[in-house]
DNA sequence: CGGGTATATTGACAAACGTCGATATACTTT
DNA sequence: AAAGTATATCGACGTTTGTCAATATACCCG
């Protein structure tokens, strides 16, 4: 259907597609990629990596609170997907909760996005 | 408020917020960043983009439509998306619509998606 | 224990997103 | 002109996401 081959100068009333345009990843590989771009893909997330990033170290959940313009449970909402996708881990020390970027982790996204976008640029 | 400096090592009942814990981009540079992001994060536009960039000059729709697992309208809808962030550009011949990757601004694009992942990593 | 603080979770809600059938538009061929 | 094809747009719909007030949980201190 899409696998006409070998025709390079289309003329009218000729096929339009002569390439074999299969992706290199499959769909599913492609929700894997995707899921890293999702995780950055809102500012408030990207404000929290870049304060925790700024700050070796821990920073408590209320200076996070401060740096951002939402509210304390939409705070806790974001801390939450940057955890379950392994950029931050958190640490309670008595009534705080410091959270801390894990460099590594941040450095495997970082090869990852770095391979796909070079394919395309 | 969250400005009280110079406290390194806290003991209980001291306050837990010890940096200036200011984020190095406002929240409107921090949409525009993120936006970037957006634009990636979902899997038919990574195929879309992997067909495209796998295909050094045009690919019509319709190899593009059989590269991926949506509907036409929907490939559509992806591929405005794409047009919009200045990510392909598309020219109509005769009946069919040709798309093509803009490289310039997949590598500015990966430029600006290096910066922020390199200062997270 | 009781009151205070820090953070997480819940639940409700609105807005944004992804998808598709139906249709519109534009072109081509007869 | 009519019929056929390729792509875009529209409109509806369900799902996901982001947000917050309210509440729960855990800890601290007096």
């Amino acid at each position: 259907m899409a696998r006409t081959l070998e025709i390079i100068d289309r003329r009218l009333g000729e096929r339009c597609c002569d390439v074999g345009a299969r992706p290199s990843r499959t769909y599913g590989e492609a929700v894997v990629a995707s899921a890293d771009f999702e995780h950055l893909a809102h500012p408030v997330r990207l404000q929290l990596l870049d304060v925790l990033a700024r700050n070796e170290g821990r920073v408590c959940v209320c200076d996070l609170e401060a740096a951002v313009p939402v509210k304390q449970p939409t705070v806790s909402h974001h801390l939450r997907i940057l955890r379950e996708a392994g950029l931050v881990d958190s640490e309670k020390v008595g009534q705080w909760v410091y959270y801390r970027i894990r460099r590594a982790s941040a450095r495997a996204l970082r090869e990852r996005v770095q391979q796909i976008l070079g394919a395309f640029a």
